[in-house]
DNA sequence: ACCGCTATACCACGATTAGGGTATCGGGGC
DNA sequence: GCCCCGATACCCTAATCGTGGTATAGCGGT
């Protein structure tokens, strides 16, 4: 027997998901709640092998629960049910934990085979959903290279070294004595480097330098 | 008609992949090679729409291939065609750009199938692929809160504010005047700050900040 | 040989910061 | 009601930093 848990603010979606997982066989109905500002505490006593989670809910949001069950539970599976259909939603929900991502119009002819593939370990997905994982990972994992086209500060490899050890914290005196140089030629690299930069102190270098990611 | 280049190393794979395309109608093999190493003049050539493309080949892989696709064309769907299915090269492949991933063994019976569907937008996967995908996003996007497990300086509200001033460069006089408050009790919280993250330069604070991604 | 650039070094002045106190006020918990 | 804590604020001193100017040595290119 699977146990489910649901958190679903509609009334009528609510119970209808109620009618069609009771009438199931193999499948147990442990709960269902219209908000998940609890959910810590009843994901932990009624221990379900699947929750069903809406986004939109008054209280905390989907997305938020998931984190919070993940806290405390990383193998229940949870399959989001909602009417949001883009990127940021599928993203940020796989992101919190989700297992699975089914759209309000699929539910009534995906649903169970939807719990029995999550349970099989294949995540249940609407049409369309995949895509967006996909292109939403690859957005994510390559604006970096493409972030850094813009800025080419020509830092000497010595000022580029003094920016690094900079941005571990370190002082001008650490640095000198480290380097085994003057404090006042860090100084100077030092200079260099906030001409370069257009900054005007330590803090907004080291700011600039990470997220830039100059180091 | 849907123009389709093939990138695979062994020999007898790639003429059955070419019998089983050229028997297809509404599909135009344009090309098949052992290796992809002129893969960007070939792509620049033929135009096709879709790639079939092994990962393990002589000379440049086939993640490889397909980043340097997506640097001169970012249209064209690619498919991976490999025995690998681990979850590693299934995240490589997909953040390289690549628009689904087919295992070997399920090459003959979904191939044609797969095109049709990465025609119409939706990405084709054997079993399991999807289920690497997501937790493959998940454990790259998991870690951060994972590695901050160790530390919690327990800041207060104003304290993290303070902090993200800091950490975006400004000076106490700035953030003194955006936030209304005295120099003084901004630097006030600052020693709170320090004294919490155990640092003792605003340099330090902000490094720090960055890197456990207090900010 | 000359020029440009980098790395090195020093000095001095004013601005800013770090570290040490001390104090008031308001809210939450006992 | 009392106490603790977070947020606010001020003072002082010593240390550090930001900025300006100046200078020498070495290296690569013309």
């Amino acid at each position: 027997m699977t146990g489910i848990l649901i958190y679903e603010d509609n009334n009528s979606l609510r119970e209808s998901l109620v009618s069609l997982l009771t009438l199931t066989p193999d499948l147990l109905l442990l709960g269902a709640f219209p908000r998940a500002d609890d959910i810590i505490q009843q994901v932990e006593h009624f221990k379900p092998e699947v929750i069903l989670m809406d986004i939109d809910m008054p209280g905390i949001t989907g997305i938020e629960a998931v984190q919070k069950v993940r806290t405390v539970d990383k193998q229940v599976h949870i399959i989001m049910i909602t009417v949001f259909d883009d990127s940021k939603s599928v993203l940020d929900a796989i992101c919190a934990g989700a297992s699975g991502y089914l759209l309000k119009k699929h539910i009534s002819d995906r649903l169970t085979d939807a719990i029995q593939q999550v349970m099989h370990g294949e995540p249940p997905m609407s049409p369309g959903i995949a895509r967006m994982i996909i292109t939403g990972v690859q957005t994510m994992t390559s604006p970096p290279p493409a972030a850094n086209g813009a800025a080419d500060y020509k830092l000497s490899t010595r000022e580029q070294e003094i920016l690094a050890h900079l941005a571990k914290g370190q002082g001008l005196k650490a640095m000198a004595s480290e380097l085994s140089i003057s404090i006042d030629t860090v100084r100077t690299h030092i200079k260099k480097i906030y001409e370069k930069l257009q900054v005007h102190t330590q803090t907004e270098a080291v700011s600039k330098a990470i997220n830039e990611r100059l180091v």
